[in-house]
DNA sequence: CCACCTTATGCCAAAATATGACAATTCATG
DNA sequence: CATGAATTGTCATATTTTGGCATAAGGTGG
C-alpha cells in the first residue's frame, strides 16, 4: 500500500479505543498498539500530525522513511515548501513513558479540542485519535461513505 | 537532494511551536530544535533570513556552504544580484543566549511585523518563524495546495 | 569628541509546562 | 471472585519559557 510514495508493510493497529487525556495532555496509548510497535521496531515512539479533524500517527521508522524522500525533492519549489509545511510543521514527535502515556503537544490539543475522552482507531499501518465529539460527528457519515466506498477494493 | 547543490543530511527540525517575543525582540527557540542543533553541530548560532512572508533559519555550518555555492555564481548577472541582495542582504546572525533565546533585528520584526506570539514550524533542514497572523493566513490555503500536492512523492 | 538616547545583552527569578515515580483504580481473564 | 495487567491519578521534581532589571554597546546630533 502506497501512501506519500511510502509503501508500508506492517499490520499493526487494528480496533478502536477509549482513553481518558489529563489535564497536562497526558494520554495513554492502547496498550495492543504499544505491543505491535515494540515487536517491530525497536522504539515504540511516535509521530503525531494533523490530519483533518484528528490525529494521524505513525511508527517513528516509517516517518523518517518518508522524511528522506522529502529531503531527495528541489527545496526551493513552492510546492515543495508548501508540502513541507503542512506535513512536517505538523508533525511532532512524542515518546512513549514508562506507563505507555505519551504527552500530545498543547497547540494539537488546541487545535483539535480534546479533553476527556480520546477515541483511538487503529488503521493497519497507522492510527487515529479524535476527540469524542469529532468522532461522532464523523461517524454519522461514515456508514453512508461506507456504502460509497466499499467497492474500492473490488479493482485490486 | 539538493537545494542549491547542497546536500541536507540531517533530520533536526520538525513540529510547530509558539513563543511569545518581548518588546524588545527577544524570543527563545523551541528546546528540541536547540538540542538538535547542539547534537549535530558544535555551535546551535543560526542565520536568520527574511523569505516569502517569514523567517527562514539556517544552521550556521549549513548556511556557510551555501554561501560558498553563491560565490561560485557568475558575478554580475542581474539574477545573482537580485538573488544575493534578497538572500544575503537579509541574513543576520543570530546568537542563541544563556536561556535559549535570540534577538531577532528590528528591521526584520518591523518588516514582517512580529509581535506577541510568533509561531516556529520545523522543515526538516531548517526552520520558519511567522507571525501568528501571516501563519494563519497561510495555513488557509495550505490544506488545498497540500492535497494537490500530496502526490508529489509518488514519483520518486 | 562627548553627552544623550536607543537598542542589545547578561543575569537572575518567576511562572508555566513537562517528566518521572509511584499509588490507586479499573478492567479483563480465567 | 481473585489475580494480574492496563489505565488513571497524584505529587514532587526538572526543564523550559517568560519577565524584569541593570548594565553595556552602539548610533546620533550637537
Amino acid at each position: 500500500m502506497s501512501y506519500f510514495g511510502i509503501r508500508w508493510n506492517f499490520i499493526l493497529f487494528r480496533g478502536q479505543f477509549v482513553h481518558l487525556i489529563s489535564k497536562t495532555g497526558r494520554v495513554s496509548i492502547p496498550s495492543k498498539f504499544r505491543e505491535n510497535l515494540k515487536k517491530v521496531y525497536k522504539t515504540s515512539n511516535i509521530i503525531i500530525t494533523l490530519f483533518e479533524n484528528c490525529l494521524s500517527c505513525y511508527p517513528l521508522p516509517e516517518w523518517e522513511k518518508l522524511e528522506k524522500k522529502i529531503l531527495k525533492l528541489p527545496r526551493f519549489k513552492k510546492d515543495t515548501v508548501d508540502f513541507e509545511r503542512h506535513l512536517i510543521g505538523n508533525a511532532n514527535e512524542c515518546e512513549i513513558d514508562t506507563e505507555g502515556r505519551i504527552n500530545i503537544p498543547q497547540i494539537l490539543r488546541k487545535d483539535l479540542g480534546l479533553s476527556k475522552n480520546l477515541i483511538f482507531v487503529g488503521l493497519l499501518s497507522r492510527f487515529e485519535i479524535w476527540s469524542e465529539k469529532s468522532w461522532n460527528i464523523n461517524s454519522k457519515n461514515s456508514f453512508k461513505k461506507f456504502q460509497k466506498s466499499r467497492d474500492v477494493l473490488d479493482g485490486i
